[in-house]
DNA sequence: TATTCAGACTTGACACTGTTTAGATCGCGG
DNA sequence: CCGCGATCTAAACAGTGTCAAGTCTGAATA
């Protein structure tokens, strides 16, 4: 019940006091203060142990604070999920970039991307894929997404010889779900702690970045003239 | 407080009436129905739109009830997810046994086998791979899951020419693993709808199983030996 | 046959969840 | 200076899983 406030009716600064500047509104930064609060949680607890309450108690505020900023539940992990998407699109693109001239080395290195971005950011990483968790008509979440598939797809088209505006061949998107494929397969089974007790008896705890993936990526898909 | 009987006290049967025999408790074979009741559940909604109370209100009885045939929530789902891994495993051994004294034929009916298992029953299998949902520790459930795991192992065994007592190579077991990663990863882009907007562009609904799953087979991890 | 007794189930409560409603408070622009 | 809209609180509601107690029942025991 009511106990705190009206036990001690003094501090009348709520606010920082601090940097009066750049604080939009007249109660604090709360929308990165609950974005923040949110990727910590689901962290701790995962995806499903996240708590709309929970959040709103560790910034402070009242449960029914975060509604006005994001609408619902949905509407604040729609936000989270767009984040790690805007991460992991620019992890993939990255590694394309990495990769130089060679086809083959941009889609060698946006695989080591792809598990790694999961396994460095599991929480974010499961919140991406599970649909049910945010509001899947969210346009800019959209944009991002697109952005981080298409990153993919590139790669597919170089290796496979076809220019960005060609027609996707059959054998070509055979390979592009065969690729993308392996690389969510691997991170679903790391994260799920299926590999945990393969990485005990074969390694330490990193034995599933630094030796399962290059062993799994070795018999990656490859383009149809098998070499 | 006692409704329900208090104004009809009529109806002494309670029970069916049918078949008295082989009714272990005096109110009914409520375990299977409970059981029955939570697959068809998370079949509509999904494994996180199960409830336990829903669970009971389909099955007649309390909520508190489930709770002395399978002790909490976790119970009752560990149970549920180890009947599928032994039907899980059943497919998988029996698509083994398709494939006959070809080693490749082995692992590619197993490969369409796993896939087709998870697209057929995709409320089972997303449970089964959610450890969060259930009892890590339950050992039956472990049985069976390692079960339909060493099916996976034999035929990769088998097509590097390993014997069952022969330890694994790093190559058979980067093998297994692509392998795995494959058909687990493929499933999971199809049960969370990652590959609906292309399937609705390019064939029908079942697109996924009859086109795509094909396509992305044909470029999957192939025996060291490429031919 | 009568009585005990353990298993099966209900009742009622508790703490928790997300969301809604109404109201309080603050700061900016007229 | 003052209203007004953005921001947040308080209280309530329906729902959840689980627990402690109590009720009922069928069968084995004395």
């Amino acid at each position: 019940m009511p106990a705190k406030k009206s036990v001690s009716p003094r501090k009348p600064p709520k606010r920082k006091a601090a940097t009066p500047v750049a604080r939009p509104y007249h109660h604090g930064d709360l929308r990165e203060k609950l974005i923040a609060a949110t990727e910590a949680l689901i962290l701790e607890r995962g995806v499903d142990g996240f708590s709309l309450r929970e959040v709103a108690r560790r910034a402070g505020v009242s449960p029914a604070a975060p509604a006005h900023h994001f609408g619902d539940t949905k509407g604040l992990l729609s936000d989270v999920a767009r984040l790690g998407f805007k991460d992991f699109g620019d992890a993939l693109l990255e590694a394309d970039r990495r990769g130089g001239n060679d086809p083959a080395k941009r889609l060698d290195e946006q695989g080591i991307a792809y598990v790694t971005f999961a396994l460095k950011n599991p929480a974010r990483f499961a919140l991406m894929f599970r649909h049910d968790k945010y509001d899947a008509t969210n346009e800019a979440l959209h944009v991002v997404a697109d952005r981080a598939f298409n990153a993919l797809e590139g790669a597919i088209r170089a290796v496979q010889g076809l220019a960005p505006t060609d027609e996707m061949t059959e054998d070509a998107y055979g390979l592009l779900l065969a690729t993308w494929s392996i690389v969510h397969g691997f991170a679903h089974l790391a994260l799920g702690g299926e590999l945990d007790d393969a990485a005990r008896t074969r390694g330490g705890k990193d034995a599933i970045l630094k030796s399962f993936l290059p062993l799994a990526l070795k018999h990656r898909p490859i383009p149809s003239p098998r070499k």
